[in-house]
RNA sequence: GGCGGCGUGCCCAAGUGGUUAAGGGAGAGGUCUGCAAAACCUCCAUUCAGCGGUUCGAAUCCGCUCGCCGCCUCCA
């Protein structure tokens, strides 16, 4: 059994099969920087964080690319809203999202090109486009891709053209050739940005930048095109059209994945229905990797309900997890490193190749933990070792797990003594006095000190290395 | 109107034809401990929205009903 997952195109699991034998070529669809990333853009992005991460990990050479649009008509109304140059609106939110990569743990893509740094490669496609006849300009400078003269439009979405029905919610442009034809170009009003072009001023329509930037870093066709459900219709479907018309047919993506969305009270979050959460916010009042590994505790093409609880819950266990792994270097149980093809991973393998089963290689994970804690507890120093490189194989074949454990832990501790409103410095203090009494072996005093920390949220641990302590949640 | 998806224990969630329905959170009991905590062990769905059908066998396939959601417009 090799790597096999979902694809949306042929709507079953297929089996991957690289174009290049080692070799694979992954786009997906970034954001739109004309606000900050959002939940939603969160799952999309830790997601195929993971695709890549994994395949790497699974021993191929993975170019992904993931696209920054830097250009379209919501920047321009967001940066006159603000009275402020469209450039500096988009730099400000590229580096808010870099921002929230890094916290999320998301390894940057090969590539990240933008839209407006590749314009010349639109024009060219336009171009093409007319030249088969696909495109044609109208008016003032803007052009069109004709979708009634491709007839393969509609197979990846598997929508016929006579069902769409345009018009039916919106208002068509009588200039068009069809009503589903859609803009290739478009010319620019006063003030607007543009770029030069045989058509006149003007910058391109919104799919145009996919088809140039695939093409431009991964070539024709490449392995996977990726990204949020709602772009397969129409933005993947137009740019398929666009792509394959413009190349006479070749083939362009070989495989398309989309996943679900994150919800919130079963209803789609997005900015139309203002139900939005910032990831900087929620960052604010949970833990990333606590996110991360709730959002990828869910199947990717299941939807998902946003509940801070939920994350809560998460960071529960992913706390767990960061305590036996403390608990195993402490004991010098080692990592022994498997590798994607050692027998141990198997398993794991099995699982991640089966259309991406993060939720199952993370119970696989919580299996290994419960089995390291409990060699431990037997002084079964080679066999927690086994356990704890089954944990480190899924910390990295999915992206988790892998912060220093005493960094995490007293970073966990830090946060929650900070969000509790308790001082530090005085728990420090009660636990010395405490420890002291029970070297004493003055037990009441000792049970005292603990009431005390109790009634601040402080659990006591003691253990042979001496007395920890946390706040409880 | 067209197309698509979802409904699994207290909560989250995997599983999509075949021995005991993963895992996490919460809860209960136990071992350990000066007492605790942590860890570990045990328990916690004869049942998968409902009703029919196909099958030797279904949570898994088919039909209907109920409830919820997405796409068809910008959207991760």
């Amino acid at each position: 059994m090799g790597l096999q997952f979902y694809d949306t195109r042929a709507r079953c699991k297929r089996d991957f099969e690289p174009l290049q034998d080692g070799r694979i070529s992954l786009y997906t669809c970034g954001v739109t920087v004309y606000d900050r990333c959002h939940v939603g853009h969160a799952r999309s992005l830790i997601f195929f964080d993971t695709v890549a991460r994994y395949l790497r990990w699974r021993g191929w050479d993975v170019c992904f690319v993931r696209n920054i649009t830097d250009i379209d008509d919501k920047i321009i109304a967001r940066a006159a809203e603000n009275g402020e140059p469209w450039q500096d609106l988009t730099a400000r939110f590229i580096d808010s999202m870099h921002a929230d990569l890094d916290r999320l743990g998301c390894e940057r893509p090969d590539v990240e090109p933008r839209a407006t740094e590749h314009i010349e490669e639109m024009l060219e496609l336009v171009a093409r486009l007319e030249e088969q006849g696909l495109a044609y300009a109208v008016g003032d400078g803007d052009v069109y891709f004709s979708v009634g003269d491709w007839p393969a439009y509609g197979a990846l979405s598997g929508r016929r053209l006579d069902e769409l029905q345009a018009g039916a919610r919106v208002e068509v442009d009588d200039r068009k050739k069809g009503p589903m034809d859609f803009a290739l170009w478009k010319s620019s009003k006063p003030g607007e940005p543009c770029w030069p072009s045989q058509w006149g001023e003007g910058r391109p329509g919104w799919h145009l930048e996919c088809s140039a930037m695939s093409a431009r870093y991964l070539g024709r066709p490449f392995d996977i095109h990726g990204g949020g459900e709602d772009l397969i219709f129409p933005h993947h479907e137009n740019e398929l059209a666009q792509s394959c018309g413009a190349a006479e047919g070749e083939e362009f993506a070989r495989y398309w994945m989309h996943h679900a969305f994150v919800r919130i009270d079963h209803e789609k979050m997005s900015k139309s229905l203002g139900n939005v959460f910032a990831i900087e916010d929620v960052l604010k009042e949970v833990e990333a990797e606590g996110l991360r590994l709730h959002l990828l505790s869910t199947h990717y093409r299941s939807p998902l309900d946003f509940s801070p609880d939920g994350i809560d819950e998460s960071t529960r266990a992913l706390l767990r997890v960061y305590e036996t792994i403390a608990r195993a270097d402490e004991a010098g149980a080692v990592d022994p490193g498997f590798d994607f093809d050692s027998p141990e991973t198997a398993r794991l393998v099995e699982l991640m190749d089966d259309d991406f089963n993060t939720a199952r290689a993370i119970a696989l994970a919580f299996d290994a933990m419960r089995d390291c804690n409990r060699e431990l507890d037997a002084g079964n120093l080679r066999a927690a070792s086994t356990a704890r490189g089954i944990l480190a194989a899924v910390g990295a074949g999915v992206g988790l797990f892998e912060q220093d454990p005493a960094t995490y832990l007293s970073d966990y501790r830090e946060r929650a003594a900070q969000s509790g409103g308790v001082d530090a410095g005085l728990v420090e203090e009660l636990v010395a006095a405490r420890v002291q009494a029970r070297t004493d072996k003055d037990f009441q005093k000792a049970d005292t000190l603990r009431d005390q920390l109790v009634e601040m949220g402080v659990v006591l641990e003691d253990g042979p290395g001496g007395t920890s302590w946390k706040l409880e949640r």
